[in-house]
RNA sequence: GGGCACUUGGCGCAGUGGUAGCGCGUCUGGUUUACAUCCAGCAGGUCGGGGGUUCGAAUCCCUCAGUGCCCACCA
């Protein structure tokens, strides 16, 4: 063994191992266990490479699948990839963006086989790192949500849905990028803090009738504020708070909309703030999400004045044509002219952009297919509510339970070309008919003549990802996967997908299986910096978890990490620090490892099998271990990873090493000892290696191949059993006595120096206790005498301190 | 705007009613024989401010402040 752990010179070579062992597929286990236990890996999107985030949440995945694989369950870690619709689609754009190509010019064909090609080349790169992290996925069962029958699974959610009356299609306002020129989900936005204008317009009241008279006079107007001039031109309504005095009598009455001339009602309406602006707002339904929502609670008139390409509509008249912010600076103008407009302010507000291309989303007014929530919900809500699926931390459940119950429709198309098309044919000829099929019907219904033209969009990514915990064990067949690993155990995951993803598998899976898709759900810490930021390629405040694999390899960086996180812990600083921290422990049991090996050199024929504890110290760590088994098993279970990772860190360094280990120098040198001593030191070890191995499995993998002498019936410790607690060795009337012990040690150690003696200078002089082998030990640290420069501690003055610390039966 | 969380020695954290702990760093001393990715030890904190409950509060309650995350329909 070399004198430090040398990951680089290990892990690959360990990971073969476990490879070829084929013990990653629960089928391959020996033993045939019965007991299952599975995990669905939160399938990463084809387009990403491993961040810290996917580092803690697939080593605490890790962490269970190793454990309960140890217990004995027949264990599935299923991997997978996300073909992630929009996010791929746009990293294959901006490849083709650098040969001066867009997807327009490709066309949809060729750009989908681009996109293949990248997913080809890059999709699984995650995987890979994946198993560099040490990860026990089994690989023969890898899925991807685009698969034929993953797809197969797709369509058929789709039908089923449609068939029970979920499904239907209509005119919505949604988020629009001009970019992408898709509708795009809430989620997919971001916010940007800009500097803009608020423009105030002065809307004439009817009934004046030469309006242009009045138009200093306040009486005569409503004056509304927006940030948006150029959208005037689709107003329906002006709308003020029900409780606004200021307005209170004019609600009813109508208003003439300027340059248009159109007559428009004054309406009340609660979300109107009475605070912002003038307490009057313009209403336009077709360009702004409250306004739809106002307007479709007035029935007001919707009137599309911006198109998709983000130029105005011809029922925006002599604007028509132009775009969006050239209209708004004639708009404006006019308006001027007009003396309608009241004022120009400064003004900072948020503007919404795409997520993934950041261009300014524009609301629109589109055709879309979605799900009806309301019904489906109630289950997803009622599962949650009775505990049938535990969500930890507890807190979580709330924040869970607020979404599903104030639940909107799901809007379920994209107009993308990257993921499931829709299963629906439409007639040529009436272009508003469609039937929902797998394949091409072939006869059209409506008609009877068109060759039926299948829709162009294709589903949410996150319609395909809801039906994950069961598609990827081969529903809608009734396999044997299926049968056995659904519903899976657990789902862990980040908190920022609750919903989006993990409401969506719960209801997904009690609708299609009439069963939950997984007993528990945990929401792991989420990473920031250390100066508390959000991590974030481009904020460029990522940490490359490869690069800590390379500089401290995979166990250190699982360790540090976990060792950083509570269970109930929202987020973490993410210190490197804990990752040197982790890396020099991984090397303190190697080291811990190559002493006993050394030892186990001088006796090779040593069983671990019978322990017998002869002194005090053999009391003590095999009592203090075998209450370590219970309390890291339980905290596993708890997902208290980063409490288990602290506790057995102090066992194995502060107590194991510290003590046990020197104290062992001096058991191993007494003849009548030695045999029992190394045997225990051996035990101690092996005990460790195996409550370690879900945390670090790499080095410890390492260790028991190359000691050879912890294995009984198994050649790998990744298959080796749990430990089990052996009752009849906790011992806490020794383990406080030793705890005396050792706080005497300590306090003689501490006396040394004050008195400036040396600790290597030693006085002879005699104590009785019943251990006479600690007591060699204790005597470095007790006694006091040099040859050389005769610093002799007098006999009374020795005594007068043991005395004074009191707490252990010594005598001189 | 709402919700959730956090605030403990220089830095990152543990500690949930009873003598303030850990890791890193600093400083002192130590290395022939498992490990300097080490060992032994010192110093360093009125536990964000204020108020309350209690014999007793870092811990429970109220309040204020700061920070972060998530959600949201402010034109």
């Amino acid at each position: 063994m070399g004198k430090a752990y040398e990951s680089k010179e290990h892990e690959a070579e360990i990971y073969r191992l476990w490879e070829k062992s084929g013990f990653f597929n629960p089928d391959k286990l020996p033993g045939k266990p019965k007991k299952t236990y599975s995990i669905s890996i939160p399938p990463p999107n084809v387009t990403g490479s491993l961040h810290l985030g996917h580092a803690l949440n697939n080593t605490i995945q890790d962490i269970l699948t190793r454990f309960y694989r140890m217990k004995g369950r027949k264990t599935l870690w299923l991997p997978g990839t996300d073909h992630a619709g929009i996010a791929t689609q746009n990293v294959v754009e901006k490849e083709l963006a650098k040969q001066g190509l867009t997807r327009h010019q490709l066309g949809r064909e060729k750009f989908t086989e681009k996109a293949w090609q990248w997913k080809a080349k890059y999709g699984d790169l995650i995987l890979e790192q994946l198993k560099k992290l040490g990860c026990s996925c089994d690989w023969s069962r890898t899925r991807f949500t685009l698969d034929k029958n993953y797809t197969e699974a797709v369509l058929t959610a789709f039908i089923n849905y449609h068939k029970k009356g979920y499904i239907y299609r209509g005119p919505r306002i949604v988020n629009w990028c001009l970019r992408c020129t898709t509708a795009i989900s809430d989620i997919e936005i971001k916010y940007q803090e800009k500097k803009g204008k608020l423009w105030y317009l002065k809307y004439p009241i009817k009934g004046d009738t030469n309006y242009e008279l009045h138009t200093n006079d306040a009486n005569h107007f409503i004056v509304v504020a927006t940030t948006r001039p150029e959208t005037m031109l689709g107003d329906t309504a002006v709308a003020v708070n029900p409780k606004d005095k200021r307005y209170k009598n004019l609600i009813g009455q109508k208003l003439i909309l300027p340059i248009v001339n159109r007559e428009i009602p004054i309406v009340s309406h609660r979300l109107v703030d009475v605070e912002f602006g003038t307490g009057a707002v313009k209403i336009t339904p077709a360009h702004d999400k409250t306004d739809w929502q106002i307007g479709k609670e007035n029935n007001l008139e919707v009137i599309n004045v911006i198109g998709p390409e983000g130029k105005m509509t011809k029922e925006a008249g002599k604007y028509a044509g132009l775009p969006v912010l050239e209209a708004r600076k004639k708009i404006v103008k006019e308006l001027e002219k007009l003396n309608l407009l009241e004022k120009v302010e400064d003004y900072q507000h948020q503007i919404s952009l795409c997520d993934r291309c950041g261009t300014p989303i524009e609301p629109q007014i589109s055709t879309q297919w979605f799900v009806s929530m309301k019904k489906l919900a109630k289950p997803a809500i009622k599962v949650v509510k009775k505990s049938k699926i535990k969500i930890s931390p507890e807190r979580y459940k709330k924040i869970y339970l607020d979404w599903l119950d104030n639940i909107e429709d799901w809007c379920i198309s994209r107009q993308l070309w990257w993921g499931h098309r829709l299963p629906v044919w439409f007639c040529q000829k009436e272009k508003d008919k469609y039937i929902v099929s797998v394949n091409q019907p072939k006869k059209c219904p409506y008609c009877n003549k068109c060759k039926m033209k299948q829709s162009e969009d294709v589903l949410d990514t996150w319609f395909s990802s809801a039906l994950w915990p069961f598609a990827t064990l081969g529903w809608p067949k009734k396999t044997k996967d299926l049968k056995e690993f659904y519903p899976t155990s657990l789902l862990s995951t980040a908190r920022d997908i609750l919903y989006l993803w993990v409401a969506r598998m719960v209801f997904s899976g009690l609708e299609f299986l009439k069963k939950i898709p997984f007993e528990q759900v945990y929401i792991h810490s989420t990473i920031l910096t250390l100066e508390g930021r959000r991590m974030s390629k481009s904020l460029g405040t990522g940490i490359d978890p490869l690069e800590l694999i390379n500089k401290y390899g995979a166990d250190a960086t699982r360790f540090g990490i976990i060792y950083q996180t509570n269970r109930d812990q929202q987020a973490i600083r993410f210190d490197e620090r804990a990752i040197v921290a982790a890396r020099n422990f991984i090397n303190k049991l190697w080291n811990i490892s190559r002493f006993i090996a050394i030892q186990i050199e001088t006796e090779p024929k040593i069983k671990i099998k019978n322990i017998k504890t002869q002194t005090l110290a053999d009391h003590w760590i095999i009592s203090r271990a075998n209450n370590l088994i219970t309390s890291i098993t339980k905290k596993i279970e708890n997902y208290e990873f980063g409490e288990a990772s602290k506790e057995i860190y102090e066992f194995v360094w502060h107590d194991f090493a510290d003590w046990y280990l020197e104290i062992s120098k001096f058991q191993i040198a007494d003849p009548g000892l030695k045999k029992e001593t190394i045997r225990n030191l051996k035990l101690i070890l092996c005990l460790c290696l195996r409550l370690l191995h879900p945390f670090i499995p790499f080095v410890t993998e390492q260790i028991y191949q190359q000691l050879n002498t912890c294995t009984n019936s198994s050649d790998l410790l990744m298959i080796a059993s749990w430990p089990k607690i052996k009752k009849n060795f906790i011992n806490l009337k020794k383990e406080k006595e030793f705890a005396s012990v050792k706080e005497m040690v300590m306090k003689i150690r501490n006396w040394k120096i004050e008195q400036k003696i040396s600790p290597k200078e030693i006085v002879d002089y005699k104590i009785k206790t019943e251990n006479k082998n600690l007591l060699r030990y204790a005597h470095q640290n007790l006694v006091v005498r040099s040859a050389h420069n005769k610093k002799i501690l007098a006999q009374n003055e020795l005594k007068d301190l043991i005395e004074k610390l009191g707490k252990v039966k010594l005598t001189l």
